[in-house]
DNA sequence: CTTGACCTTCCAATGATGGGAAGGTCCACC
DNA sequence: GGTGGACCTTCCCATCATTGGAAGGTCAAG
């Protein structure tokens, strides 16, 4: 198998696959002798491996902990549901940081007439509300 | 006002306000006779704009149409509130994804054991086993 | 033999920011 | 006058994950 059946057997682009055997998340695959990549079965599902870790929002360097964790046989099921909880903490701190800026905007859209006038209480927020006040420094 | 000055009075720091400059994103500064960067109160007010709109998620270049919005005297309110709009459409979808990918874990973490044994309903799912079965109820 | 679809490596760009080196400048203090 | 340190300048590099493209080799069908 070519690359580019093995990136259309897993769903990671070929640029990808050789990206990660690049950086080592993935073993150098063995070469024909025309110096191209060959691929198996077990390499396909590694990188569908890879692949779904990523759609779920999973690092690279997250994805190569999971990856290490599924290959090695004696892991614990507490090691894999750690580094899963850190990562949903980590996506829910992201969520609520983003329904705070839709929160914000939805109620100075709702405030703002949105007609032709130029009078708009959007620009007026950015343009007013201070940032958090810096602790003075030792500068004239 | 040096560029230090003008960092702490708007949040933003001295290396983003040269690459603010370097970008186009506001004019550049007049110099002193020791090259230094100068800084009007305006120039804060901006900069301050800048830091807001970053806060609430938007993009730089979304950030210099909003800009551009402020500074036009004839702007109208319903062209701001369009780039408004199409902000938050875009967040409520990215916080939609990220959602799924929280349901996802939470129900393959939930139906994780996380002992010392290596049986791990995650792995199995990344590795693209069949779904992990949902366990009864609130009986664990 | 040509054509087109592959493959290879290498370099660069994205978006927004931080880090740091190397060198110039200003000011306060001794 | 000299010194130290806080500030400024430009320039390059790194991040994270991915895409794009150039230049060149290889393969298979027509």
């Amino acid at each position: 198998m070519n690359i580019g059946q093995a990136s259309d057997a897993s769903g990671v682009s070929a640029k990808m696959i050789r990206y990660y055997e690049q950086i080592g998340l993935i073993r150098p695959m063995g070469r024909t002798g025309n110096n191209y990549r060959v691929y198996g079965d077990e390499e396909v599902h590694i990188l569908r491996f890879i692949k779904r870790a990523r759609n779920l929002g999973f690092s690279l360097e997250e994805t190569e902990t999971l990856l290490k964790l599924w290959q090695d046989k004696d892991r614990t099921s507490a090691s894999v549901k750690e580094v899963a909880e850190v990562h949903i903490v980590d996506l829910e701190r992201r969520i609520a940081e983003m329904q705070g800026m839709v929160k914000t905007l939805k109620h100075l859209s709702h405030c703002c007439s949105g007609d032709d006038r130029p009078n708009c209480p959007i620009l007026d927020d950015l343009a007013g509300a201070a940032p958090a006040p810096v602790p003075a420094k030792k500068r004239a």
